[in-house]
RNA sequence: GGCGGAGUAGCUCAGUUGGUUAGAGCAGCGGAAUCAUAAUCCGCGUGUCGGGGGUUCAAGUCCCUCCUCCGCUACCA
């Protein structure tokens, strides 16, 4: 069987609506899932939505609906972006399943049997109107004399029961962990911050709360639910099974990469693996922080109304020219900027105009000229070999580089070895041969299927909607786009064999227009 | 404040362990070609590699210092 790949994204938080963010993180994970299927492995992708906590209690009750309502309606949109986007996830996971809450318990009850849990009170500043904690940084004080939230609700010093789990125990195993595993926290800078931050010193963690019950509940202690993290990172464990599917558990635990934003680093990299040492259970095998999408460098946020809705962007700019912008504009790991007349650069310049206009002005030759024919044969010349030696260099780059996550190095690549085949037409010119040389014209067309067909292999990942339409149009078996055929011309002789007619092709990468309002 | 990262062509960025004339893409200018989505191909850059100092036969690449920007500095996700 296959060697498992196991995937994650974090789970999103349905408070609000997806936003572009969310889209990337989806787009990045999808694309790694979706390469590793093409390598051959037996790829697990998960993603989902974290429901529980005080907020979605306070929405909820806001739009006078249940929790459960709320998280069902706002979950439903995370799904269908992930949808829409082509997000090849093997599993929706949404931490209100019942079996979410099972396995949540059983980690706890091992932690609890690993002597890391423990009853204390937990202190602080708390607003009953908000139902919420606050730092004592984050209040400002009333000309009474009043400390004041945030929202300007009144405070009060307020200590209440919590659970609590014994952190500060891990510090020096963690510090050992990162130590021997230097690639589990990437980027770099990532891992140094973390490292960093451990060193500093950990205390212990309050992981339960009683003010609100809109949670998993606390095993034998029913007036607490666990309070945020323990719940929500556990679900990666629910999705592989854990812990009464032991055949998928035993299969795909550990994970191989959790995909997450560089916000929640920490959290992944600190208490989570700590988590998993108390319950004796083995840890994943690397975590990486993606930078943010700034919108013409600037922030999003809402008072600045620049939140863009990312089905917004897939309907003007199209699913696969928005994924593969994402990816290829953006380093994976730092932060990267957008704007329309930046999609529309990058993505004229790269897909239309190189790629899809090498597709296009080749196989419209080969219908026109050679009836559709697939070309095969011919008169042979160093120069064929030379460029798909080329294609399968480029091909070997990007599987180096995204086995490695470098998602726009990759795709870098891969355009080298488009604009070569570009060269190479225009140094061919078969439009001068099928006058002066119809044998060594055959030749060239042949080298340029293949060539062709191999750049839209290895770009499936990126691109998957465009590739299997364009190795539609060429004859492709489907099960005939591995990496295991590049550079190899049997495929397509025999589709020439075969009796397979090309007709007169359709770009597949229209050339985008600036919208009129040029601000998406 | 402490720790860490970054500052390279108009724009976005590459630049291994220091070593010949500092690179790519985009944009711009000139030319070729006309199979193709007016797409493609070829040619063209006198860049103080943030400022200053130092080490070295040799520094964008190491050390010091200054300036600017950014991240982290614990229980919202």
């Amino acid at each position: 069987m296959a060697d498992p790949f196991y995937i994650t994204t974090a789970i999103s938080y349905p408070n609000g609506r997806p936003h572009i963010g969310h889209a990337y993180e989806a787009i990045a994970t999808d694309v790694i899932a979706r390469f590793q299927r093409q390598m051959g492995r037996d790829v697990f992708f998960l993603t989902g939505t974290d429901e529980h906590g005080l907020k979605m209690a306070q929405t909820a009750r806001d739009r006078g609906v249940t929790p459960h309502e709320l998280a069902t309606e706002m979950s439903s949109l995370f799904k269908a972006m992930d949808d829409r986007l082509e997000i090849s996830y093997d599993r929706f996971i949404r931490t209100t399943e019942a079996e979410h809450h099972a396995a949540s318990q059983e980690i706890w009850r091992r932690m609890e049997a690993n002597g890391d849990i423990y009853l204390d009170r937990y202190e602080g500043w708390y607003s009953v109107r908000d139902e919420a904690y606050y730092d004592e940084k984050e209040l400002t004080v009333a000309e009474t004399g009043e400390k004041l939230s945030p929202q300007g609700t009144p405070v009060e010093w307020t200590v209440e029961e919590s659970w609590f789990f014994r952190l500060s125990k891990y510090q020096e195993p963690l510090l050992a962990y990162y130590a021997a595993n230097p690639d589990f926290i990437r980027p770099e800078a990532r891992r140094n911050e973390v490292v960093r931050f451990v060193e500093g010193g950990l205390s212990d963690l309050s992981i339960s709360r009683t003010s609100f019950d809109w949670g998993v509940k606390v095993p034998g202690s029913d007036n607490h639910v666990m309070y945020v993290w323990v719940d929500a990172l556990t679900n990666y464990l629910t999705g592989a099974g854990f812990p009464d599917d032991t055949a998928r558990y035993e299969r795909f635990w550990p994970a191989d990469v959790h995909i997450i934003g560089k916000d929640i680093i920490r959290f992944h990299a600190v208490y989570w693996p700590a988590f998993l040492m108390s319950a004796k259970l083995p840890l994943p095998k690397q975590v990486f922080g993606h930078g943010f999408l700034l919108h013409r460098g600037e922030k999003m946020s809402k008072s600045l109304g620049n939140v863009v809705d990312p089905l917004d962007l897939a309907d003007t700019f199209g699913v696969d020219p928005l994924r593969y912008f994402l990816l290829r504009e953006v380093t994976f790991g730092q932060d990267g900027s957008y704007s329309a007349e930046a999609i529309v650069n990058r993505v004229n310049a790269d897909l239309a105009n190189s790629f899809g206009n090498l597709a296009q002005r080749t196989l419209s030759f080969i219908a026109k000229n050679c009836e559709g024919v697939v070309p095969t044969g011919g008169k042979g010349d160093a120069a064929d070999d030379a460029l798909l030696a080329q294609v399968s260099e480029a091909a070997a780059e990007m599987r180096a580089a995204f086995n490695d996550l470098g998602l726009s190095q990759g795709i870098e690549a891969w355009l080298k070895a488009v604009f070569a085949c570009n060269q190479y037409i225009d140094a061919q010119a078969p439009w001068t041969l099928r006058k002066t040389d119809p044998d060594r014209m055959i030749a060239v067309l042949g080298t340029l299927y293949v060539a062709i067909r191999d750049l839209a292999i290895i770009i499936a990942p990126v691109i998957p909607g465009s590739a299997a339409k364009l190795l539609d149009q060429m004859g492709i078996p489907a099960g005939e786009r591995t990496h295991d055929v590049i550079g190899d011309r049997s495929g397509v002789e025999s589709l020439a064999i075969s009796g397979f007619r090309l007709s007169a092709p359709t770009p597949i990468f229209p050339r985008l227009e600036l919208p009129a309002e040029a601000d998406a």
